[in-house]
RNA sequence: GGACCUUUAGCUCAGUUGGUUAGAGCGUUUCCUUGACAUGGAAAAGGUCACUGGUUCGAGUCCAGUAAGGUCCA
């Protein structure tokens, strides 16, 4: 057997198991009917993506439950893969173009998204290295694209079949425009930040009386050009005269109605509204009811048109708006400058403004939606921390349709076609429904020379929303058994940010719940051999969405997932988040360099408490090492303490333990062993990983390391306790090995194998069989409580008599001299356990004997005990720390006493609370008369 | 404007259904290189549990309100 080296050194040890692991095949996830299956789909990372401290944690909670699980006995299978994310991965791609002075429209479509499968080629996916080196037990052989053939194939199916069932639908809308990105982005992509700004005040003079005005507040006067009307309420008694007259349009000076519209705020301003129907929407809508066509003043970039009238044509929005201020007061119509606080949209992705943009684009109705309320609402889904169903049940509440396309070219391109020589934006309703104008199908058109594809591309997450089933196979049925879909759907447990709760994780339920269950694709088939359009399709507005007809059994079957586990979001020391941009963000390659992925992976997950944000503390990772080396120093210790005996398998270590020869120590250690055991069930039961790390930290380190070794040291200097002792630290360090696994998979494999748990060719992590606190009492060791309540004793005693020599200048190590005045049943106890005692005590004799009046003192809970120095110790000083003592011990008396004096408390409490509360008193009261009795003999 | 979260030691956080003198890690101070580990050991100092009321024999914990900070939605 290799002897162990000194310190733990990751780097080897992480690059030969991981290896191994992946040459053994020891993450592939089959279906396999003898074992009940635990799956976990990744959340995809972004194809451009590269790891940060998020993806650490949430792919570390993963791997944890996965690996938990195989060691349970499940089937667990964890599908790996990354999303095509379009916009950013196609402005990746732009920015190396503009090196070369290019830009996409310079290579045309077919050559752009040659070129962005190139880079995918050779540097998307770094992310998935990078998850290899922390230790992610994904099955590889199942790694999955967005963009990949059959994934399309599922992505635009579902877009066809939407379509027929009357859910899609093109509209000329109001959308979010990126100015940067000229794409529609859906509302949640939008970030809303304060601004501060300008409001301005207008006014609009009436054209039947000169010199009279109407008044308006604006943030936006470069838009005033798009102007068609003055709104105010029809209840406003002070403008009921005025509606249906004309005013003056200040810029691009025309002639526009007051209209009198119940959507305007009488509160805001002066109650007057200006409307510009192409750039808001509530103006959009205003507009629409008055009949009044829009005028859009914007180029898609958000510089001004000719519509805005020769003096602002061609500006950028923002020199517009100064422009246009400037124009104001030229003309007299500004009446006033305000600064303003205001809240306004910014793109995600390109973090400029957004413009509210009619634009032509696809919609959807979201399919199921009282379903997808039903299954969280009724539990077959839970969210961990549950706070979370309420944020996702008032999203679906007001749900509003989701637009699906996007102006890229990296996508998956929507598969529509218009008859050649229609023109795009002058379609009709009737035209959208007329298959001879419009076509909608996988295959496209039989005669394409005909037909023009539309050039849009759909969202990411309408493909990102098919992530648990299309990755599994469906809906093509070989794919889905060759995958093991039946096997492994629906997942067990989501791991994800709350912040994608409306994007991703609330979509997929929807998909899940419309497509997934036995019946749906059943369903699915039969409907694919009808045409792919009806003829008569329902418009939009009059949708019928079908009411919840889902079972309680079938929405089981259909969820996505039964668990989603929600992670805290990754702050720096400050608080902030972390970011490129702030730098403030550690590379956590340079972390696993430097701690070790183990020593991450532990840090990380002893500071991620359920449900909280986490500040992120590199000392905390630090400490995540020095556990790893701390149990790799255990193990050593083992190592060097005797030879090594059957470790094959649990049996063969219980057979070697003898329970007739245990002390209490053995008792208690075992004792601690499985109520760990069991506190890490229970933690993983309530999804608290953080609460099972801290458990085992504790336990390895305070009760096995700091306690169990060190009495081991002088029970293994005996022959009658020795090969018991070897055998309990054989058991506790390989039970301790299991349950830490899932959280350190490296070091625990390299010590399962340098220890002899596993033998050649077999795996702590695919091999060994976790055994839980029932079963390891199945044993038959009788776990003696009074055992492990004297142990308790024994460290109280031990921990006051170190900080009695400490207190008194004698290190810890020097061999000091007690002296003990006990009754026979305390010194029974430390009698049997003298050893070990002095030991840890540092003591060169420990012996019974009279009180000295004259040396240093201390009252413990077995026994008085003096402390021999050579030189006396100093009574005056000695008298002042018994008289301190002594008031405390006062005062803890009057507490006690005052509780059990109160008659209320002792009618109502429950007898073992009084019960306790009188054993303290009394406990209390013997210290006291101790403390006394030492004092009055110092005289 | 609505909803949710947070407030406990110098810092970051635990504290499960109310029950002895409120815990951990880091940091600070003192001592110790003894044969697993100085990535270590032994000890110490440090808290009016944000505030105000209430329920209770008993409140960090339950209830109501206030304040501060944060997140999401509109």
């Amino acid at each position: 057997m290799a002897q162990i080296n000194k310190s733990y050194e990751p780097r080897d040890v992480e690059k030969k198991w991981y290896s191994a692991w992946l040459a053994a095949e020891c993450f592939a996830g089959r279906a396999n009917p003898a074992k009940p299956p635990y799956s976990v789909v990744i959340p995809p990372p972004n194809v451009t993506g590269t790891l940060t401290m998020g993806h650490v944690l949430n792919n570390t909670i993963q791997d944890v439950l996965i690996r938990r699980a195989r060691l349970e006995g499940r089937e667990a299978m964890w599908l790996p893969g990354t999303d095509h994310a379009g916009i950013a991965t196609q402005t990746v791609v732009e920015r190396e173009l503009r090196k070369e002075k290019k830009t996409r429209h310079h290579l045309g479509r077919e050559k752009f998204l040659e070129r962005v499968w190139q880079w995918r080629d050779e540097k998307g996916g770094i992310i998935l290295q990078q998850l290899q080196a922390l230790g992610a037990s994904c099955d590889w052989s199942r790694t999955q694209f967005t963009m990949d053939p059959r994934y399309s194939e599922a992505v635009l199916k579902v877009f066809v079949d939407l379509y027929a069932k009357g859910h899609i639908y093109r509209g000329k809308r109001m959308v979010n425009w990126c100015p940067v990105s000229l794409t529609a982005l859906s509302d949640e992509e939008v970030i809303m930040k304060p601004v501060k700004g300008f409001i301005w005040q207008v006014r609009y003079e009436l054209v039947a009386r000169p010199g009279e005005y109407i008044t308006v507040k604006t943030t936006r006067p470069e838009t005033i050009p798009g102007d068609v009307a003055i709104a105010v309420h029809p209840a406003d008694p002070r403008y009921t005269a005025l509606v249906g007259q004309q005013v003056w349009r200040p810029l691009n000076r025309t002639p526009i109605p007051i209209i009198a519209d119940a959507a305007v705020d009488q509160a805001f301003g002066s109650g007057a509204l200006k409307i510009t129907p192409a750039h808001d929407q509530v103006d959009f809508e205003i507009g629409q009811r008055h009949g009044l066509p829009p005028i859009d003043v914007l180029h898609p970039d958000a510089t001004l048109n000719d519509l805005a009238g020769p003096e602002l044509a061609g500006l950028e929005r923002f020199a517009g708006r100064k422009k246009a201020v400037e124009l104001l007061r030229e003309a007299g119509a500004l009446v006033q400058e305000e600064v303003y606080d205001n809240s306004v949209g910014y793109s995600e992705r390109a973090d400029v403004p957004i413009e509210p943009r009619l634009t032509w684009q696809w919609w959807l109705k979201y399919p199921r939606v009282e379903e997808a309320k039903a299954a969280v609402r009724d539990g077959h889904i839970q969210f961990h921390p549950e706070r979370w169903s309420k944020v996702y049940l008032h999203w679906l509440d007001g749900i509003q349709d989701w637009c699906i396309s996007r102006q890229l070219w990296w996508g998956h391109r929507i598969p529509v076609w218009y008859r050649a020589g229609l023109d795009k934006e002058k379609l009709t309703p009737a035209d959208l429904a007329d298959p001879a104008k419009v076509h909608v199908s996988l295959a496209g058109p039989a005669d394409k020379t005909d037909w023009v594809q539309e050039d849009d591309v759909l969202d990411t997450w309408f493909s990102s929303w098919l992530w648990p089933q299309a990755t599994l196979g469906w809906p093509d049925r070989d794919a889905m058994a060759k995958a093991g879909f039946d096997c492994f759907y629906p997942t067990a447990t989501l791991v994800t940010g709350p912040d994608i709760i409306f994007f991703w994780v609330a979509r997929m339920i929807m998909a899940g719940l419309e497509y997934t269950g036995s019946a749906a694709v059943e369903g699915r088939e039969a409907e694919s051999r009808k045409p792919e359009i009806a003829s008569e399709r329902p418009s939009p507005s009059t949708l019928d969405l079908r009411p919840s007809t889902l079972s309680a059994e079938e929405l089981r079957r259909r969820i996505p997932f039964r668990h989603v586990y929600f992670t805290g979001i990754i702050r720096d020391a400050l608080g902030r988040k972390m970011s490129k941009s702030l730098g403030n963000s550690p590379d956590p390659l340079d972390l696993i360099a430097k701690y070790g992925a183990d020593g991450l992976r532990f840090g990380i997950i002893s500071l991620a408490p359920q449900g909280q944000d986490i500040r992120f503390q590199e000392d905390r990772i630090e400490s995540g090492k020095n556990f790893c080396n701390k149990l790799w120093n255990a193990c050593r210790f083992r190592q060097m303490s005797g030879d090594m005996a059957d470790n094959s398998s649990l049996s063969a270590i219980m057979a070697r333990i003898d329970p007739a020869k245990f002390d209490a120590d053995d008792h208690a250690i075992l004792d601690r062993l499985f109520s760990t055991t069991r506190t890490v069930d229970q933690a993983f039961g309530q999804f608290e990983f953080s609460a099972a790390v801290q458990a085992l930290y504790g336990f390895f380190w305070n009760d096995f390391c700091d306690w169990y070794v060190e009495v081991s040291k002088s029970k293994l200097l005996d022959p009658a306790t020795k090969d018991n002792c070897l055998a309990i630290q054989d058991l506790v360090l390989r039970q301790a090995l299991l349950l830490l696994h899932p959280f350190t998979p490296f070091i625990t494999e390299e010590l399962w194998h340098l220890l002899g748990y596993g033998a050649d060719g077999k795996f702590l992590m695919r091999d060994a069989r976790l055994s839980d606190a029932s079963h390891l009492a199945g044993y038959g060791f009788p776990v003696d409580q009074a055992a492990a309540a004297q142990v308790a004793l024994l460290k109280a005693v031990v921990s006051q008599v170190r900080a009695f020599k400490a207190e008194h200048g004698e290190a810890s190590s020097k061999a000091s001299a007690f002296v003990v005045e006990a009754g026979d049943a305390h010194w029974a106890v430390l009698e049997a356990n003298l050893a070990k005692l002095k030991r840890l005590l540092g003591a060169a004799s420990l012996t019974r004997g009279a009180m000295s009046p004259t040396a240093p003192a201390i009252v413990t809970a077995c026994g008085s005990w003096n402390l021999i120095k050579q030189l006396q110790g100093d009574p005056a000083a000695e008298k002042a720390r018994l008289a301190k003592e002594i008031e405390t011990i006062t005062r803890h008396i009057a507490g006690t006493a005052a509780r059990l004096g109160n008659e209320a408390f002792v009618s109502k409490a429950p007898p073992a609370v009084l019960e306790g509360a009188r054993q303290q008193l009394a406990d209390q009261q013997a210290k006291k008369a101790e403390l006394e009795r030492l004092l009055a003999a110092l005289g």
